[in-house]
DNA sequence: ATCTGTGAATTGATTCACAGCC
DNA sequence: GGCTGTGAATCAATTCACAGAT
């Protein structure tokens, strides 16, 4: 399959730089509650401990935002971010799970001002099912593929326990979910193609600890 | 022909070693309670979806645990990786913010059977203070310092709401925390030699975005 | 005078490839 | 034959440093 180093929207970026974009969308709304009108990359920079030449560089693989001498205007700048990242539209999801992660996930009011929506909550267990959490009401499982097929979403959130959770995947992917945001503590896998991102806490403690163990036990 | 330093370890981890860690220890306990004797990085590999010799590089920093034409015995590397780690002991937390995101966490049975515990919660609400959840009742933040200069711990859980996280984690550090785990969606900052790790499922969706925005829309 | 955008240089991470051992 | 451990080679990410714009 060749790759065409011609064409409109230009070459491969970097991976990193994806992860970053958010942050710095994330940076510039809060400039922008302030009502600050212009930033330059020292600044961004310093809001988020990156260096100016990082942001730079990594806004440079997208287009010129900015005016030399002057820095970057911050309304125009964090809209073209959102373009970028696309999160100019509203993207549906589906929860899997409505354990106590799952409830609190429903009731979460961070993801929908951010254009984040789920639309639908399944569970497999008969106690869940038919409860309403958020203004959702929860499905039996078994009508995933069947609810799904006629109301597709784009982000699967898997919020099941660690056995089920590769299953649970496995039947977002059939069903046409093309990322999915795992919370189970699961080596996961998907096919290329489908987006996958972890959420775990437990791992994230895990790598601290080894930056804790050899230090001086709590004292002062 | 330099030698190693023999039996230590102040050569320096390269940091995404150290994210990965964890990773192998879960997938070798994975292993252990399936009875596996033993695994070759080539297995390993292919259940993190990482590259044999990644694995064996990884754990070339630390020590020599494989046998040549064998592998690694499962037991011993995950004892050795729960020691590296600092997993060996247990890990005293407290937590800022008894919302609902707060309760979850302080309900989550994930922490504690990884040697995670919650001592104490904090919450600024005088509605939340006084309650107990999880066995643990909850004090109001204006006993933070006192609390924790008498019995302290090493890490501390961020819950509360984006404008009122920095000030806690300020207060965290003060009381002698090295590590902070942070929920709120802002572009926190420790000093040098405070962990901090975010969990934030915001940002992980919108780095996802930015794949699923060029492809065609869900249909089937 | 200030600050962007970007090739070039550097630093860091991953993969290769093979000697050595089981 | 199979697999580890590891220097060397490769690939990726970051930082430097400066030309050019305002």
């Amino acid at each position: 399959m060749a790759r065409k180093p011609e064409g409109t929207r230009p070459a491969k970026i970097p991976h990193v730089v994806v992860l970053r974009l958010p942050l710095y969308a994330r940076a510039l709304a809060l400039l922008q509650a302030n009502g600050q009108e212009v930033v330059s990359s020292a600044e961004l920079g310093d809001m988020l401990r990156v260096t100016p030449a990082q942001i730079r560089k990594d806004l440079s693989y997208f287009g010129r935002f900015g005016k030399q001498g002057r820095g970057y205007n911050v309304t125009r700048l964090l809209e073209r971010l959102r373009l970028i990242l696309g999160l100019d539209r509203e993207w549906r999801m589906a929860l899997i799970g409505v354990g106590k992660l799952g409830r609190a996930i429903l009731e979460y009011g961070g993801f929908a001002p951010q254009g984040f929506r789920v639309v639908h909550a399944f569970d497999l267990d008969a106690g869940a099912v038919g409860q309403t959490f958020g203004g959702l009401t929860v499905r039996p499982v078994s009508e995933l593929e069947q609810v799904l097929s006629a109301d597709p979403v784009d982000i699967g959130i898997v919020a099941v326990p660690a056995f089920a959770a590769q299953k649970v995947m496995d039947s977002l992917v059939r069903c046409g979910v093309r990322a999915i945001l795992n919370y189970a503590p699961i080596p996961a896998h998907t096919p290329q193609g489908v987006e996958l991102r972890q959420i775990d806490p437990v791992l994230a403690l895990q790598s601290m600890t080894f930056h804790l163990k050899s230090l001086a036990p709590p004292a002062e």
